[in-house]
DNA sequence: TCGATACTTAAGCGCATGCTTCACCAACCG
DNA sequence: CGGTTGGTGAAGCATGCGCTTAAGTATCGA
């Protein structure tokens, strides 16, 4: 997940997708390389769970699956907020106490 | 940043300096590898701005950064609400619209 | 029916990543 | 002082990743 996310082209592909639905040649054509390998890449994204596509006719169109980033968006803000609260409280402990008990290095 | 974030054993270490500063060696202990492994993966994590750390005597002390995280954080939450926005807008127009007006392949 | 178009699949190549080992240095501790 | 602890740095290696080329297949449009 955070390994499809890893890509720069990949999150190119992200981004066009946020704009909307997208058929493979157009997620291609900005992107300077081949449609090989942005299929590629679209496999890994649809490996994360990120994106869904279906096939109809010869084009196979994608689209955003946020479930997935908001697994992921979850994950970070867990972790952040869990530290920041830890960092709150050593704040309000330094502030009901004297300046700095422990002066290991004083000279 | 979403690079540092792909591996599993540095989420680990991430997920450890959640509850607190660590040094290197405690980062390590639940680890299964060297030593020097664990070196490299900090480093990698510093290199991302998402770890800050500092030598204090032979022990290197290392604290989270949550500027990085945070980052990431909205990054995400950016893309996933284009998305749903645009999501939204759609369902609007195909409840204020008949069943289906565009059919381009009938017969 | 013929030739674009829109992919798909497989093989291969070069570079990055994740590890290990080994040698080393700088505190700290008895 | 000498050994242990905690970390550093370089070299080497296996694997994975991102990409390309090349050779398909299936659909659409004239």
């Amino acid at each position: 997940m955070f390994q499809a996310l890893a890509d720069p082209n990949r999150r190119h592909m992200v981004q066009r997708l946020c704009e909307g639905p997208a058929s493979v040649s157009e997620l291609a054509a900005p992107l300077q390389m081949t449609l090989s390998a942005v299929v590629q890449h679209l496999a890994v994204l649809e490996g994360a769970g990120l994106v869904r596509s279906q096939k109809i006719g010869r084009v196979r169109t994608c689209q955003l699956e946020t479930q997935a980033l908001r697994a992921a968006e979850r994950w970070i803000s867990e972790r952040r907020s869990l530290w920041e609260r830890r960092f709150d409280r050593l704040g309000a402990f330094l502030a009901e106490n004297p300046e700095d008990p422990l002066e290991k290095n004083s000279k």
